[in-house]
DNA sequence: TTGTACGCGTTATCAC
DNA sequence: GTGATAACGCGTACAA
């Protein structure tokens, strides 16, 4: 690979106006700017980005970490990421977690290694080491789908509390009184567990009974959601309804549905979180709470840019708007529907 | 931030000792790798990877460059890719292109400028000069889910003429005569177009004729799919049974058809292609033909990895395996059944 | 407008 | 087992 050394040789001008020929056109003049142009096509030269990171100090990359990239919802995040940071100038460096924190705390390490500017993350681990080494060594990062409101750390998140709790209403809304929950495992989910904590409060607020035996912590896959279902349907007293954390669950939970005989939504209705693409178009179409997860990469990285360029410390956390979105998943019980 | 020059004073060694401490410990004495040790703490001193790669002239990086990361089938190889890459202290800059050549060329530089060690493409442009360029420059590449055989490319792709004519000959093994294909654009997807041969050439070697009236190219989308279908299904002589070149166009045609009145499969057969994990959580759930995604972008990876370290030139052809996955969304037409 | 010279953080080479 | 030092490709004072 030839170098802007080589170059320069063969234009007969030194290196520094090589360099400047192509940072800087404008200060160099057309004649030998266009010796340059030669030059440059001869040497079939390629300019070394990484070089210039060396002594700009600037790696124009960002690292994103995402829990599972299969999974639609984060895949919108990432593009919502990527479409900004491209416009900047920034690459970004991709890892999955598989919700595992090990695999986290392990991303974080490799990435800052390579340099990266900042870090966008969707962690399993608020309290965990990796983002407070991260808080102590002053690395711009911010976070993503959390519900934190204060607190040093910088997120884009959504209100997993309010979420739960609108799933729930809508749900009991229709006439629904047993309500079951497949929750993501709190354990790598704080998400989970705030949608739960709105879930609960729903009930309470209307004089509903929590019943533990019908809430499942699970993994956020299409598998336990039809694993999780058939459980809770074989059990005594089965629910009517069920809130899903997350849209790969519901759908697993149609499907568990379905092989155990039950006709949707009316022998059980279905709510998810998420509102991935392929929800409106599956039959029943899914009830769902909308996540703006584009909008929620796309934002995150603006964040953590302006802090890596302006600086300063004060942590930004923004809340933005879900909703839910009433498709054909859900209905009123089949009992109460009877009686009218 | 510290360097290997801040360490090396506050440990009173070299600077050839620290960085020997990091990459060959068992060549520095057990005292003087512990007072490294101590002085890294000290210092809070984080690896520089990127200025170990300006001396080794090693990157270690990827580039890869798909259509969609938001396609599940997508995102499977690029965990293909990663596990893989990872594994082997490889790191991976990720770009989409959404089908479009423009964006897939303007990759190549960037993620070129970038120094990455290779590049992995799924490319809409099989004769355009981006690849051409690599090929000049004896640019290490791959291309994933190509069909070519032979010539300058190496690659790690299905049969798509083969899948295409799997997928038509289910549907007249099932009973169906008038079977049409909603195909991804030709101009962007050789792929679709090799699976139209299949298509042809299988209705061909039944004795059906062609008709281009029940063809339609459009996007990879659910949307696409759905108003495709729509279109076929409000001309004159309609089809009884569809093959969609991916699945989202296959679940958007399922909703399509049902939104038209008509049932399914008994009024409309469907198969799709990729198989992406969702396919059989639908109802009804989703003939296809099956892609091995995961194995496809890992495969690409060692092949790459492969000719980066030992060099080469001579192109790699790989042809994975495919298959139909029979399920719901095909059955024998409704015309012939009642004549059971 | 152009050239010279230095530095960025690390590894490799060669002495010791 | 350890140290001194020259690279790597580029940007940028500063001088001309």
């Amino acid at each position: 690979m030839s170098t802007i050394r080589d170059v320069a040789r063969l234009a007969g001008v030194s290196t520094a106006t090589v360099s400047r020929a192509i940072n800087a056109p404008e200060n160099v003049s057309p004649q030998t700017r266009e010796r340059v142009a030669k030059a440059m096509q001869a040497c079939r030269y390629h300019y070394n980005a990484l070089a210039r990171g060396f002594v700009t100090k600037q790696s124009s990359t960002l690292g994103l970490i995402v829990p599972s990239i299969t999974n639609p919802i984060f895949a919108e995040s990432i593009r919502g990421v990527q479409d900004y940071a491209h416009r900047e100038g920034y690459q970004v460096l991709l890892g999955d977690t598989d919700y595992e924190y090990a695999k986290e705390a392990r991303l974080c390490g490799v990435l800052r290694e390579r340099q990266v500017e900042g870090l966008i993350i969707t962690t399993t681990r608020l309290n965990g080491k990796a983002l407070q080494d991260l808080l102590e060594d002053r690395f711009p990062f911010v976070l993503l789908y959390s519900t934190v409101r204060r607190g040093p750390f910088s997120s884009v998140g959504v209100d997993n509390f309010r979420g739960g709790y609108t799933a729930t209403e809508h749900l009991i809304h229709l006439g629904h009184r047993r309500i079951a929950m497949l929750a993501g495992g709190f354990s790598f989910s704080d998400k989970s567990l705030h949608r739960w904590h709105g879930y609960k409060k729903c009930l309470r607020d209307h004089g509903l009974r929590y019943d533990p035996a019908l809430v499942i912590q699970t993994r956020y896959t299409l598998e336990s959601g039809r694993e999780a279902i058939k459980t809770i349907l074989s059990r005594e007293r089965t629910p009517t309804a069920v809130f899903c954390s997350n849209d790969f669950m519901a759908i697993g939970a149609m499907q568990g549905a379905r092989e155990a005989g039950v006709a949707l939504p009316g022998g059980l209705s279905i709510v998810g979180f998420d509102d991935m693409a392929i929800a409106s178009f599956i039959s029943p179409s899914l009830t769902t709470i909308r996540q703006p997860a584009h909008e929620m990469g796309r934002r995150g990285t603006e964040i953590l840019l302006d802090r890596i360029r302006k600086g300063g410390r004060k942590p930004v956390h923004e809340i933005l708007d879900t909703g839910i979105v009433a498709r054909e998943s859900t209905a009123a019980p089949i009992a109460l529907r009877t009686e009218i």
